[in-house]
DNA sequence: GTGATGCGTTGCAGTTTGTGCAACGATCAT
DNA sequence: ATGATCGTTGCACAAACTGCAACGCATCAC
């Protein structure tokens, strides 16, 4: 809607793929170069941007410290979290937290194993969307309309065997889910890693995050994952409880 | 020095408070809701801000994807990564690594303790500039110049009794780090805290990095925790040794 | 040492683009 | 119903952004 913030913007990504120098800026955008630096300045103002001592530019500090504050105003996080440690101390496992947000679902919390076997993950980093067990719980609850919309235009990398190949197969699962009110992953992303999860319902019943547990088969086998559902199940509505009894931001019907 | 843009971008730093509705954002950037309206949508479709079910505004998930992407693209964090690993091994305790930029100190990355008592502290946090025993040595680092006009600007937060009072002492302790080689912060952030920190230089001998083990009174005494300094030391050079040896992005002089 | 090439930077004139206004519509409370 | 509040839209004006061309400053070749 506004050129000149789209165009500014725009650099961002660029910049993550890795530093570049201002012509390159200025080609990628198809913009003159006097108005990349112009741009560019303004980013690095305001600490978006860094510029190395090589004179190229990247991503700067002040981005960590944005998402930083972002994600410690997320409120569901706040109320989880003690659960989350709960759960881990009890059953020792994974714990992940997650939320959908404009066709992405990505993990805002994670409570480490403590097994010496950990699975890779990183707070911020997207999910898997078509196979993550917390994925299915969070698109299972979006309008019918969306949720197909959504579902068509994702991609279906086969990571594994038993991942999720197209969009029917996942409107399947989904539905699936969704009647059944959890979800699981077995093997979908990781060949050895399973998952259980469920979903975290706002006083309205909309599902506004989902939590799992994740662990590799090494550890414990799948049907042994699957005996922990109860437990993942009742936190998160423990959870759900909490967030819809108390939360400022949202009110009852 | 656009305006556009810096009015755009104005509004992260604000909505990192905490969720407004488009009223608030207008007044507070001063100017009238349909220019706010403009530029939040712009924002909106990059991923920055995300527009909550009660319509207010907060910050977006792509945030934290390129806060994710810059990270991971640091060069430094990469190849220090195993060695910080492999000193957590050995020596049980937390393991940061930490870079300054244009007038703050952060952590980049971290391995948690194996004690059951941990230390307080986050990717992406900015470090307590004054007392770190990181922040000592990156700042020690700076030209003359430089140095002294951060160390003027910053606050001298007393912690505890320990902390660095003010720029004065802020820059005999720097005098003093820069000669050793090496840094410590013994309680002056939390009371029962210590660090021991060396630096990570570049090929052309710059400190581009400085890492720490920090461990509570609790687990290990002050003295205790000294005499790890030699395989602190002996990480970071190694460290430095790889960095120097095999970067694309400088080469020695 | 000298000239050439490449890059970032600056001032300027043209005009695209962003701005504020005012009016509209939706939602909610009274 | 009625009024208030808030987000949204179209429009005319002018401010702000753009691209150009020229400059400074390196590095590099010869």
């Amino acid at each position: 809607m506004s050129q000149t913030v789209d165009r500014a913007l725009s650099i961002l990504p660029l910049l993550a793929e890795g530093p570049a120098d201002l012509g390159q800026v200025a080609d990628r955008l198809g913009v003159h170069k006097s108005t990349a630096l112009r741009l560019l300045r303004t980013l690095h103002e305001h600490g978006l941007v860094y510029r190395q001592s090589d004179q190229r530019y990247r991503l700067g500090a002040r981005l960590f410290a944005l998402a930083q504050e972002a994600m410690e105003n997320l409120d569901i996080r706040e109320i989880a979290h003690p659960h989350l440690v709960r759960l881990n101390e009890r059953c020792g496992h994974t714990v992940h937290l997650a939320v959908y947000e404009e066709g992405e679902v990505l993990y805002i919390d994670k409570v480490e194993s403590r097994y010496p076997v950990r699975m890779y993950s990183r707070i911020g980093k997207p999910v898997a969307i078509t196979v993550a067990a917390v994925a299915k719980l969070l698109l299972a609850d979006l309008p019918e309309p969306e949720r197909r919309s959504v579902a068509e235009k994702l991609d279906y990398p086969l990571y594994t065997a038993r991942s999720t190949p197209n969009a029917p197969a996942f409107l399947r699962e989904l539905e699936k889910v969704r009647e059944q009110g959890w979800a699981t992953d077995l093997g979908g992303h990781e060949e050895s890693i399973n998952c259980v999860a469920a979903p975290i319902r706002g006083a309205d019943g909309r599902v506004v995050a989902a939590m799992s547990v994740s662990a590799p088969n090494v550890v414990v086998t799948a049907d042994e994952l699957l005996t922990l559902l109860p437990q993942v199940r009742r936190t998160a509505d423990d959870i759900s409880g909490e967030y819809s009894g108390r939360t400022p931001v949202k009110e009852a019907p």
